[in-house]
DNA sequence: CCCTATAAAAATGTATACATTTTTAAGAAG
DNA sequence: CTTCTTAAAAATGTATACATTTTTATAGGG
């Protein structure tokens, strides 16, 4: 497993404190490794929102901001709206289909941890996005999710919460099926309007 | 001047054409340096789309792309129009005075090179954004702009496309002025889609 | 003649060592 | 007691050296 790797689930478990100032030599001797990889990990996890730059003195955990929430939500209902809208004529059946079967994974089985959860929520979206063959778009839709992660961390959502995003999925699969993109587009930026709400209330 | 840089406005000059796969050893030969600063620079310069991941054999000058280009400015229209939403609360003589500065000094100097006019171009856009006061939003139009920095290059466009530009630019602040963000938003997509357009055209 | 296996070559990943810069703290002057 | 200066300490940036992986070329078999 890489450094990167390591460092990352370590940030999202919550081992480093928001705020705290992290040095290369110190993250170097933590992990047992030189500090030639922790500065390759840590430029990627900078860039992907996990660690911000603190001058010349490291880098630091970066507190929790609900205004970087609501901006990354915003962009998310823009631009995977968009992007469901260049799927829509590639959808068939069979993809359709598959996407379908993600959803049924999760209700099947009833105790899957937040972690798996969210990672089936993003296949679902992703399997979507992709039939649109747009991959510079999928590629900043990606790495906004990520950006998102760190929000989302381990912490189990409501059932509540649970329930109605997944009635949702279903909702979003019915209105392709029956040939309403448009219909389709409004309940997923809903969707994500909702999950960013839910997690703006959580940091509260 | 950091090899970051240095590697940055050769690629933009095109010293190495697109397509051509470079390797740590060679780029640090070429630049009289250790591969330790290529790595970094390597990998800032792939985050921001100068360079592509070849897989282990090193990294490619990616080929131009009509449908990056696309994709690119599909996503600034809406994230630029966003954004220049939530700044229209707060945008006041002042700022709106700033940003006509820039304006005028790109029309009094003749002669300006096509990069300095591109720099000043996104100046007048920054000075609005800013004052959203979105940090992460506008982090990600920045990176985004930064991307399309590539096939804007330094080749000048027509001098018809950069006096269309010009006026799209006053007729924003016009908008802005008068009270009319609508008006002011619409006019900022179909100038960046204008330019998204120019830029596709170029290169076929 | 083509394909596979193996060895040599080359490239990347990483550790150690050194140079340079930055930060911190101590001490002297006001 | 505060502030500026200066020196020590510590942190980052970079070069060199080594280990590991990957690529490529060659030789043998089908």
């Amino acid at each position: 497993m890489s450094l990167y790797q390591r460092l990352k689930t370590d940030l999202q478990r919550g081992r480093f404190a928001p705020g705290r100032v992290l040095k290369q030599s110190e993250l170097a001797e933590l992990y047992d490794v030189s500090r030639i990889p922790v500065r390759d990990a840590v430029q990627k996890l900078k860039s992907e929102g996990w660690l911000t730059d603190h001058g010349k003195r490291g880098v630091a955990v970066p507190l929790f901001d609900a205004l970087e929430v609501e901006d990354l939500y915003l962009m998310r209902m823009r631009l995977e709206a968009l992007l469901l809208e260049l799927a829509v004529p590639h959808l068939n059946r069979e993809i359709l289909g598959r996407a379908e079967d993600i959803l049924d994974r999760m209700e099947r089985d009833p105790q899957m941890t937040a972690a798996e959860i969210g990672a089936l929520n993003w296949q679902f979206h992703a399997s979507l996005y992709q039939a649109a063959g747009r991959p510079t778009l999928f590629a900043t839709v990606e790495q906004l999710h990520r950006q998102c992660e760190r929000y989302i961390g381990y912490q189990s959502r409501s059932l509540d919460y649970q329930a109605t995003s997944q009635r949702e999925h279903y909702e979003i699969l019915a209105a392709l099926r029956h040939g309403n993109p448009d219909k389709a587009e409004k309940i997923l930026q809903e969707h994500i309007a909702a999950a960013g709400r839910a997690l703006v209330q959580h940091l509260s």
